[in-house]
DNA sequence: CATCAAAGTTGACAGTGTCAAGATTAAAAA
DNA sequence: TTTTTAATCTTGACACTGTCAACTTTGATG
């Protein structure tokens, strides 16, 4: 029923979101108009205004669903209880970054300064991205009791820090300045050496 | 001669440049538009054609500037060879986080996805971007032979590592989305430590 | 069945980047 | 000097954008 040739497309919305997130994926945040949206859903240009406030709700609403994506992955992962602590830290960090290299157009939008600058944040968007931000403090406080870094640290600094490292990671790869895409799981491996070492540095 | 009521401006090219700085500090990236822009230095909407191919061209030319500014500075404070390399190192991240947080626009434009993506970036910005990147592996092997980074790690992975760290925490920062400005020092510290205590850890 | 609100429509407006063609002027050539 | 030329600046135009207002259609509610 959200088929065709029906003046009530049946389920516009999530028709819309589909279609936008496509758009995104192949051409970039940029390339989206909600009038080009519009047109390629069957549907005029001032349609989408009934589901979304904005061209931004619309964008916050994408982002919210990569944020949903992104923090059941985390868990998925950090949750793995048989696997070593060691090696846990190790995938969720290749994780991370696998995540924003297959989905670079999403992740730009979820943690690019256009969404969050000036408090364009919608209420949803906030609502899921704030448990991914405080699930970020409490896998380093375990990995702090796991002695994989320094437990003497304030972990919300460490917290800020090593989520630093993997969304410079990330940035610099989607951006294309720096990092070559082959060279990526060195440098996941690499900054995982150097963030453990950090921690056995005083023990023996 | 630059001043005012001539048919030809004078120097019109850096009079864009100077205004398209103060607009984008003030107002954010996405508020400059060229119309506008010419509109305030007092010429008519297609005049910058003359002077930038393109809108990227002139957001191009900003951003070289920033590299030009960013590599003297960062330059300035590597080379201070009466001070000792551990503080030199804080302060270097110091600086390159506070200039983030100085000239946040700026810093968007020079390493933000918009002007690097699809090969948008002009030759004279790689002219002088490409060498910022080289300065950092420089460092990072002066730092590693000062036994502030691990020796037996790669040095190109480790200046990726190093950078990405602060690029996160610069990026995170101007975002607003997790850092809170007030505790931007305290991460500062907290990288330092980590970087340099991943280098004693098989020492001794 | 009548009513109402939700969902979808066209028309319009102010804004944008950018091209083409013409006007003005500084510099170079005669 | 005068003439030519090229750089610079102008207006006009086009296609495109986000968004508002007012109207139409339709599914659901009383």
């Amino acid at each position: 029923m959200a088929n065709s040739s029906k003046y009530h497309h049946g389920d516009l919305r999530t028709a819309l979101l589909n279609a936008a997130n496509a758009i995104i994926e192949e051409h970039g945040i940029d390339a989206l108009s909600l009038r080009k949206l519009a047109e390629v859903v069957g549907v005029s240009r001032t349609a989408p205004y009934h589901h979304f406030k904005d061209k931004n709700a619309l964008l916050c609403a994408i982002a919210a669903k990569g944020f949903d994506d992104w923090h059941t992955s985390a868990k998925t992962i950090f949750e793995q209880q048989d696997k070593a602590p060691g090696l846990r830290f190790r995938e969720f960090i290749h994780q991370y970054v696998g995540y924003a290299a297959r989905h670079p157009q999403v992740y730009e939008l979820m943690f690019g300064r256009t969404l969050w600058h000036s408090h364009q944040a919608t209420d949803q968007l906030k609502e899921v991205a704030y448990p991914c931000f405080q699930y970020q403090l409490t896998m380093t406080r375990t990995w702090q009791e796991f002695g994989l870094l320094p437990d003497d640290q304030d972990a919300l600094r460490l917290a800020q820090v090593t989520w630093s490292t993997l969304h410079g990671i990330a940035r610099l790869l989607i951006d294309g300045i720096y990092a070559d895409a082959s060279h990526v799981a060195e440098m996941c491996d690499c900054a995982a050496e150097v963030f453990m070492r950090s921690a056995t540095s005083r023990e023996e």
